[in-house]
DNA sequence: TGTACATCAGTGAACGCGCGTTCACTGATGTAC
DNA sequence: TGTACATCAGTGAACGCGCGTTCACTGATGTAC
């Protein structure tokens, strides 16, 4: 896949095309674009990534894109690769260290707070989830692919509790968290905000009957 | 506010402003443009809800638009509104006899299901959520005044845990249902997508130590 | 009640814009001898 | 190593489209006498 566009040019018998120069700029040049893609999309959300905005970021003009995407859906499926898959993100790095029941609690505190609502680069899931939704098939198994890669490493650290697993609690700290900050970010400047964030948080640790949290 | 387009034409001294047939109708207009707005929105996102097609929904020209709203953005807000405020939604309807615990059992029992997942006309928060959280102040405002409303209602009916007040273990299970549907959603076609649902009814009631429910 | 004029809700064409996509091109890189 | 031709990554202008918004208009409704 990654090598159709240099074709069999078998200058020796039929031996695999060499890599020459050109594929490896060309390769670098593409990984520049997912760059600009991701970090438009992240901030802005899927849609605000257009093609020619992408290309201008990436210092090129709209013309090339077709040379290393077949469509603007199939950037679209890369771009969540690249920011939902692979490594966890930087809301749970650093954190790798801690036991079960302090991981979580200090990963959701984290994740659910004033800071991290008002700077929308933190996390790219409530940003891009919805039009993800709404978008085609390509795209969806994309992004599942990339949930269960975060699911399973989320797992790993999440303690289970009576009757529920460590992955279906993972599953659902995911969908707290995410559906928190969501409801946060929509009704940012009003009281309800961070009352939100504040429930979120006590809800995802029950294993704490009373929480006590720096304010701020 | 809603007068000021039939202006002082004092007939008599300086009465009130008669209310004309055409001053009905136009209201008439009114709802019908946000009906159809909202219907769009509900089911493809704000976005989707573009002048053209909500005028066309509605049985007018573009043209007449701006002799409703000020803007696009003056429309969204109204939506919104009209879409997350005033009385609770079906997704709530029909569940108020029900007592505490049976309530949220119920309520969220049909939130989280595949059948609703794979309906986006169910519920407009997955959908809409983002193009809020990215959007202007003022729509973000409206949607504030909304969810407390919301929030209020389903307070109501959700007992209270110890260390959690039912306000917040109202506002934890909206944020988690809603995530977990969007997530549902997103993934929709994968096994984590059936999940993410299952996870999260278990985890917005934590009294049942084990689940057992229906299949499908 | 009947007529003459004023209002204004809704029409339909037009605007400038950014989108996704196409395509003839150019010039640096690669290949053959 | 040196020259002549082939490839192809990236350019830049163009396309058709739907968007939000504007505006001159029309004809039914409302007002004044």
């Amino acid at each position: 896949m990654k090598t159709h566009t240099a074709r069999a040019r078998s200058s020796a018998s039929t031996r695999a095309p060499r890599i020459t120069q050109r594929d490896i700029k060309k390769q670098e040049t593409r990984q520049r674009i997912l760059q600009a893609a991701a970090t438009i999309a992240r901030r802005e959300g899927l849609q605000a990534a257009s093609i020619p905005r992408v290309m201008e970021a990436a210092g090129l003009t709209v013309g090339g894109f077709y040379g290393h995407f077949a469509s603007k859906a199939a950037l679209d499926a890369e771009v969540i690769r690249r920011v939902f898959g692979a490594i966890p993100g930087r809301g749970l790095s650093g954190l790798d260290n801690s036991s079960g029941l302090a991981w979580v609690q200090r990963a959701v505190g984290r994740y659910l707070t004033a800071m991290h609502r008002d700077n929308p680069e933190g996390c790219a899931y409530p940003t891009i989830l919805s039009a993800i939704a709404t978008g085609p098939a390509e795209v969806k198994a994309a992004f599942a692919d990339a949930l269960n890669m975060r699911v399973k490493a989320f797992e790993t650290h999440t303690p289970a509790l009576p009757g529920v697993t460590a992955r279906e609690r993972a599953l659902a700290a995911m969908a707290l968290t995410i559906g928190g900050l969501l409801l946060a970010r929509a009704s940012a400047g009003a009281a309800v905000s961070d009352e939100v964030l504040e429930a979120c948080h006590k809800w995802a640790i029950p294993e704490l009957d009373r929480m006590v949290r720096p304010k701020r």
